[in-house]
DNA sequence: TATCTCATAGAAAGCGCTTGCTGTGACGCT
DNA sequence: AGCGTCACAGCAAGCGCTTTCTATGAGATA
């Protein structure tokens, strides 16, 4: 029914160990020999198989990438960087691998699962992308599992997630407390003194270090922070126009509301707009991650960029071991704060 | 070195057969037995080869997901849609599947070469997402391997993607063409007589329907197009600012700027606002799709909203054997108009 | 008690490919 | 002429699992 190497083989008088290697490439083969190979591979339509080579070979070309929402543009953006430079068909990294993305809803179980999946694939390597769950076993379940799969010679990158220490993993880490920082001290420098802020859901990583970052800022200016003024929810948009009005419930002072992100901020705007609001006059919005869409808000969102793309691409190849790791396996790529029209002074009150 | 299905046997004093049927559920196994087995699983953490049972068992539980642009919210969208129904960890359907999205970047070849190399996995089943490319002889090299995979037994389902016909694919296609006229007779019954439209690319189908969509209506009311007003663009943000950029330069007295999608229609905002004009007292703007971030734009996006989500869970219930095909193999699903702030009377001139 | 029927378990034959090792001519060297 | 070298090509042994077919013992039935 279906054909084999060994048909291939048949029909051009030749051994399918010969087959295999013009297939390959990795042995010499004649020339003339090779032609003939490969007609009829063309004449005969023949499709190798894909698990019967992995096995015999105990290789595969699967890369796993892992994302926490395929449907939210941060993810989306290093998902496309890391395949890029994975090579998928038309990368430029040598063999066809096939880069799959693998969506875990930000469930720890899912991630968990994909992980096993990919590891019984015998992935070439994994990427894990964005922030961590805290919670504690289910992060020893995960280190342990990256131990298995990087000795099981699956090389393991972590791109935007803090380090796994003693997994062999390679990291490369977002200063997220430093951007969340950098951010509040803007504000702060504007005038703010009463700055709600709007975080992501509680047991993220991401969220607890932009979180800090924010602490940090108000304690280094003498701000005591007022814990009716932080929120927290999930990272999207709806998330951030409820949280919004919460704080605005919570207390009306406030002249700043800062966002755990971009999607979150744009919920902050809509929201302090329908309670006729003007931004930044009256209130000021801060983002972060600066995707695309936050130069388009009205006003701009000022926010913190990451370079999200740069480190996917540099995750990809480290992963396909194109590029050195960072010395000590691990990265720490900083934001960039964008000031836009946003964030302004405060009102006069 | 790895730990195989001998040595769980060994460990559970059973046979190999025995423990296979104990992983895979299908054959009585005494529940003592089982229990044994699985025990030995855990003490040696062991992990299926999912090469080698693919192989054995000639058929994988890959199941493809092909996407033009997984950094853009429509196909992320569709994409979370159809995993969460495949069932992948955490979804419901049966046995664990891993789903995977391909990013073709749009390019033909791409599209190809994944096409072919989820058939050397023998995946269980493929689902194309977005338009397809017109160029006829790629079309028909899709359209050979698409046969080839379901006669394979793969299933395939087109979603948000025209039929194509012959090949055994389900197709759940998006009436685009309906969406664009629907959309430019708002317009002109607000009163437009002069509209101009940013195309996608050239050769997408998409493209090419909800522009026909959109000439129809045109044509329905009379309206003789100036072919200065279509340009044709990326489906993104800055290409939608320089396309309306040009159609300004082409003909200021435009009154209605009408886009590919909504990324592009945020473009056009920014550029009409960079222009000096208000929207929509100077110029309406409508996008296409919906998506999130549209109904935050300010002002929000009149658009057309394609159902994706539901098209994708459907397409992906589909795909698994959950769900009856649509009669003919072919679905057509429309979309809404959804009418907001950007789209207004034309100014008096 | 003898026989039949189930419910389980094992033996063994592959699934389609890769690869270490073994030919085997052709060529060039002494 | 004799022999080492090389460039290719084939043999055959698996890779780790699934599954058909064949036991085997325990009850059930006659």
């Amino acid at each position: 029914m279906t054909v084999t190497l060994a048909d291939v083989a048949a029909r051009a008088q030749v051994s399918p160990a010969t087959v295999s290697r013009v297939l390959n490439g990795n042995y010499p083969v004649a020339a003339s020999t090779r032609e003939r190979v490969l007609r009829a591979v063309d004449e005969l339509d023949y499709v190798l198989n894909g698990p019967a080579s992995s096995l015999a070979a105990a290789t595969s070309d699967l890369v796993g990438i892992l994302v926490n929402d395929i449907a939210d543009p941060f993810f989306g953006i290093m998902a496309s960087a890391i395949q890029s430079e994975i090579g998928g068909p038309g990368g430029r990294a040598g063999g066809e691998r096939l880069a799959v993305v693998c969506n875990t809803g930000g469930s720890p179980e899912r991630e968990l699962t994909y992980l096993t999946l990919l590891q019984r694939q015998r992935a070439a390597a994994v990427v894990l992308t964005g922030g961590a769950v805290e919670d504690e076993p289910h992060a020893a379940a995960v280190a342990s599992k990256l131990r298995k799969l990087a000795d099981a010679g699956t090389r393991v990158v972590l791109c935007g997630r803090p380090p796994a220490s003693d997994t062999g993993a390679i990291a490369l880490t977002f200063d997220n407390r430093g951007g969340g920082r950098e951010l509040t001290e803007h504000l702060i420098g504007l005038g703010h003194r009463r700055l709600g802020y709007i975080a992501g859901p509680e047991e993220r990583t991401t969220t607890r270090h932009r979180l800090e970052g924010h602490r940090a800022a108000l304690e280094a200016h003498g701000i005591e922070e007022d814990e009716r003024w932080t929120v927290h929810g999930r990272y999207d948009r709806q998330s951030g126009y409820e949280a919004t009005l919460e704080l605005l419930r919570r207390d009306p002072s406030l002249t700043a509301v800062v966002a755990a992100n971009d999607s979150v901020a744009l919920g902050a705007c809509a929201a302090l707009r329908d309670s006729g609001l003007r931004i930044p006059d009256d209130v000021s919005v801060a983002g972060f991650d600066d995707l695309p869409f936050s130069i388009d808000a009205v006003p701009s969102l000022t926010t913190v960029r990451l370079p999200l793309a740069e480190a996917g691409a540099r995750a990809g190849r480290i992963a396909m071991g194109r590029e050195e790791p960072p010395p000590g396996g691990i990265a720490t790529i900083r934001g960039e704060l964008m000031v836009r029209g946003s964030s302004g002074g405060p009102r006069a009150s």
